[in-house]
DNA sequence: CAACATTTATTTATCAATAAATAAAATACA
DNA sequence: TGTATTTTATTTATTGATAAATAAATGTTG
């Protein structure tokens, strides 16, 4: 890459970032393009450099968390009884090293815009079909409740942080 | 509902009504008040006679959703063993009778406005709280896990539900 | 100077919210 | 009872703000 195509991919690249974070924190509504051109420190037309809409740079960056989840869980190699724990400690990693990301796929199902809500019913149930496929291959018996059952911690999980209480997290091991 | 008993239902218990079926459908932001006017059959401003803003609208039609729930939970009886099930019936049950205030409610911790964010956090807490309380009396195991997944399963079935895929629903007992 | 990066300036919509006006109903009173 | 007076319900008109998106201009650099 030549040192302006270098500039000219991070400064997408630095839009998607902050993009992710605004998301995450603001939702789709409230975060603005000119939110998110300040962040980095760029004009708010010029963020339509890079993508057509807001809607577009929403659906680039929720797309990015997708794979990386998928990645995350397709990765995770464990024997039948451990499966569902590790695909779970594989997603508080993500949560840990792209929170943004995850947090973001978590929610945009309550997106009421039509684009985002064909990418949540496509993605939502690529997730559910893999992870349940996963449990299947692994001779986990009820595979498709066990799937539901692991979305479902997804989920919660996200309620507990988004709302910043542990308590509701079902392995918060309050040890009681 | 008769034209003379429409008019005969107050304004404001119309507008609520109107206000949660488009709250839930169209979310907090995408639903203006000139469409919650428009359904009703009255004019944008007059909205503004009974609620001093589109955010006070908003979270009266949540209160309401969240005191029937709230009410929905501790009127179960039961034994121990069924008390869980007993308990999802009801949501089950409401989620028929009162759709939209039910779907309402399980979503409006992603809308990120700081007083809508203020009621998801008292809330939910209350209804953790209140359930886990209840598996505590009835001397149920592990209460404050149980707790976690019973609203894990408010949770994903709201999810399938908006995304309109069944399958991702626990006890969508496709009979595998 | 030619191509690319980025900005300035502007447009077009949309929406919540306010204020003032009108119509209809209820109440008081002679 | 009929008329004046007040109250309630509701509308019309408008404002002020915000935000997405477009187009044209400017700067930068190899």
């Amino acid at each position: 890459m030549s040192p302006k195509e270098e500039v000219a991919a991070s400064r997408k690249e630095q839009i998607m970032h902050s993009a992710a974070a605004l998301f995450a924190s603001q939702g789709f509504y409230k975060t603005t393009t000119a939110h998110v051109a300040e962040a980095v420190g760029v004009t708010q037309p010029y963020v339509f450099h890079f993508f057509k809409t807001k809607e577009q740079l929403y659906l680039a960056v929720l797309d990015r968390a997708y794979q990386r989840m998928l990645n995350a869980f397709v990765s995770v190699e464990a024997p039948p009884e451990q499966l569902s724990n590790q695909m779970g400690e594989a997603f508080n990693d993500l949560l840990q090293t792209h929170r943004n990301e995850i947090l973001l796929l978590m929610q945009c199902f309550t997106t009421p815009e039509p684009g985002v809500r064909e990418f949540s019913k496509e993605k939502f149930s690529l997730i559910y079909e893999r992870v349940k496929e996963r449990f299947e291959k692994a001779g986990v018996p009820n595979a498709s409740r066990e799937a539901s059952v692991f979305i479902s911690c997804g989920l919660i999980i996200t309620l507990s942080e988004v709302l910043e209480m542990p308590k509701l997290s079902p392995w918060c091991d309050d040890l009681d």
